[in-house]
DNA sequence: CTCCTCCAAAATGTATACATTTATACATTT
DNA sequence: AAATGTATAAATGTATACATTTTGGAGGAG
């Protein structure tokens, strides 16, 4: 199993749960698991930091993130930047079957609702959203930004106080893109994370 | 010597140009060059590749960052965002000392402008009228975004280009800082990006 | 000349062994 | 009982050796 594999295997974990918010993960018990040695493992928890899941310091051990309020608060603020900058983008450049995948997202998203899958769901639809923008690097630093939000709502137990408000947002995103609504648009998007930001901040303890 | 120190090494010489974009750093030959096995210098490509200095590939060499036209040009888009947003926070939040700060450092990158560390003092400078704003990821997004630039602006050899005009534009920017003029900031500040991105893009042959 | 195919050389990936640093438990002191 | 110091265990960092993959050029076909 290479290093990408394994990283892909803890991403997964880290952000289903599995793994919480400040848990340190040891390199030899991962390589115990992945039977194989630790070098993969430490290419594996760099690709992971890299990427925002974890830190790293030299000679400790390997933490999963754990943010606090202000630095949360910091993230979300980002996220509603460089979102609704795609979405105002995106909805510029809108061409003809971008709606359709965009709607067979969020039908997609629905399914999964009642799922463990629903934050996967979740992030397909906004995903179809902001990919009509062009803008590969915004969307990963957004895909980042989210994954970090992810980590701390799954950790703190509070994905399914989320989920049954933001099928309507999702609903009323996309009625509002058909119409080409920008700033309307770019409005319900803000409010969007914003709700979601509230309730992780009052989940959180520090 | 640890993969850190290596790593910042290798920073200082693909920011100072002596690697340039495109070109290969083997880790047989690091190695050799730091009289250390390969597996710190494997750490070290790791960490320049989280920083945005290089590409890895697996079982591929690494090779120093190469941007095309059009990522280029969504880079800067990212900057305008996000140093605009900073900008306007800096001001809302401006301290006792900070314009004292910035002065000194306005100060400072004018001595280095005839020199050959005139980046490292620009980046000093703008860093000033960031940290009020108390945002320290963003600032990094930031800190990440404008090496980008500057690996190119070196790599291309533009940099003796934008020094002479880049003075005025600083003092201009403290002076409207003095009077809290946020708009007015944000758009001295989104112009004087947007006049690298343009000398940049002419230089650039794809 | 240009484009393939193939192969030896070279580069990267990984396992093992050992060095160095950190962490945990326990004894000691306040 | 809380805090400090210390020794032992455990974890991380690095070197060496070997496996796997890529690379770049030689040689031949079109």
């Amino acid at each position: 199993m290479s290093a990408e594999k394994i990283a892909a295997t803890l991403e997964t974990d880290i952000v289903s749960g599995i793994f919480r918010p400040g848990e340190e993960l040891k390199q030899g018990e991962l390589a115990a698991r992945f039977s194989v040695s630790r070098i993969p493992v430490r290419d594996a928890l760099q690709l992971m930091a890299a990427r925002g899941l974890i830190d790293l310091e030299r000679n400790r051990r390997a933490r999963v993130i754990s943010l606090t309020h202000a630095e949360i608060d910091e993230v979300y603020h980002l996220r509603v930047l460089l979102e609704t900058d795609c979405l105002r983008q995106s909805i510029r450049r809108l061409e003809a079957d971008d709606l359709a995948k965009i709607g067979a997202a969020l039908a997609h998203s629905s399914i999964d609702a009642a799922t463990d899958r629903w934050a996967d769901g979740d992030w397909a639809f906004h995903k179809s959203l902001y990919i009509p923008a062009r803008r590969p690097r915004e969307l990963a630093m957004i895909e980042d930004l989210r994954r970090t939000c992810r980590i701390h709502i799954v950790g703190y137990g509070v994905l399914p106080t989320l989920t049954h408000r933001w099928l309507k947002d999702h609903e009323d995103l996309v009625a509002t893109m058909k119409s080409r609504a920008e700033d309307q648009a770019a409005d319900i998007l803000a409010r969007h994370i914003a709700d979601a930001r509230q309730t992780l901040l009052d989940a959180m303890p520090g």
